[in-house]
DNA sequence: GTCTATAAGGTGATAGAC
DNA sequence: GTCTATCACCTTATAGAC
């Protein structure tokens, strides 16, 4: 796979990105070395400098671009209808939307502590938008008395963390189908939030 | 802080984990180097091996000590009664257990991939045993029909993935009690299962 | 038990040839 | 756009003095 000479205006930029994912899903930012990732690309480590101008940025352009694709993909499917309607419809998207990248997802709650300040205060921002969907849906769902919580943020933090958990055991062509999950956990979020 | 010389047969061994835990889950384990414990503790790197053989054995040593305490602690109090009792008391006890160490518990799910295969596999199986007595509750409270799930291992994980999301966002001092989020939460767990 | 010194090798990032 | 070579530094772990 190793290069030894030329120009590859090709695809090397996102190969780049999508080693840099992989790897620091299975490993860790911190224990993944710029020549690891230049070694699964197929090229030498200085090469990579072409596409990120540091490590850091690597990472951060990779969360930030995750964080953009949930919030557009949600944009696109999340609105309109009934507080009942739109929660089981977060349920499911978010459910979808995590099993199809669990990299992303994984670097994207482990590797924040990873970010440098400003880096973080804008992944920060992005993950509350989303949360606050969540939240709407809920308040709307307590003000027209079809819902029941506790208290509207903890309700919030525990709907997503319960989601969230789905992707530490789904694997695709596992015990249940993806329609099977979506569905028992829609089951079990319906009657947290007392529906 | 920095000694110069001489002996401490004290409680160096103890304050070199107790520097290591809280710089693991600070900065995680790929992150800190041996260096930076030491100056944590006050003394020079060589000093460290003293009390562990490496660095591996470190972390190895902080998680397995944390899993036999949560087993042990969970086994003085959560024996007998029914099923609804002992869930309420399950989900209680994981909230206190987890909120009152939050550095231990974030190193025990984050750095589990950091761990070579044999030590992975003892904290994976510590990890089970945990799982399987809420699963083994909820069996019970299922078969006495008090409880209605739409699959056991699911309904086990859900409930462990909620009940870890509280370290996400609990401060001691903060807007709830403990007592507060412990019975909002038993609020959610307890409509989760049906009962 | 802690120190200093060191071995052996990996790190992120840059310079300049092609 | 990629290569090779390199800088300056950090890494884990060990040896031997005190």
């Amino acid at each position: 796979m190793a290069r030894t000479q030329g120009s590859h205006s090709d695809i090397t930029g996102p190969r780049v990105r999508a080693a840099a994912l992989r790897l620091f899903a299975r490993h860790g930012f911190a224990a993944v070395s710029m020549r690891q990732i230049a070694a699964e690309v197929g090229v030498q480590a200085g090469a990579l400098y072409n596409y990120t101008p540091d490590k850091q940025s690597l990472l951060y352009s990779l969360l930030k671009g995750h964080m953009d694709e949930l919030l557009a993909a949600w944009d696109d499917e999340g609105a309109g209808g009934a507080p009942l309607d739109r929660l089981a419809r977060f349920t499911r998207f978010h459910i979808r939307f995590n099993v199809e990248r669990p990299d992303a997802i994984f670097i994207s709650y482990m590797e924040l502590r990873n970010l440098e300040p400003e880096n973080f205060a804008v992944i920060e921002r992005l993950r509350r938008a989303y949360e606050d969907e969540l939240e709407h849906i809920l308040r709307d769902g307590v003000a027209a008395g079809v819902f029941e919580v506790p208290d509207l943020k903890i309700a919030t933090l525990a709907v997503i963390a319960m989601l969230n958990g789905v992707n530490t055991w789904y694997r695709p062509g596992g015990r249940l189908s993806l329609d099977e999950v979506q569905t028992m956990y829609w089951d079990m979020v319906r009657r947290a939030v007392g529906a």
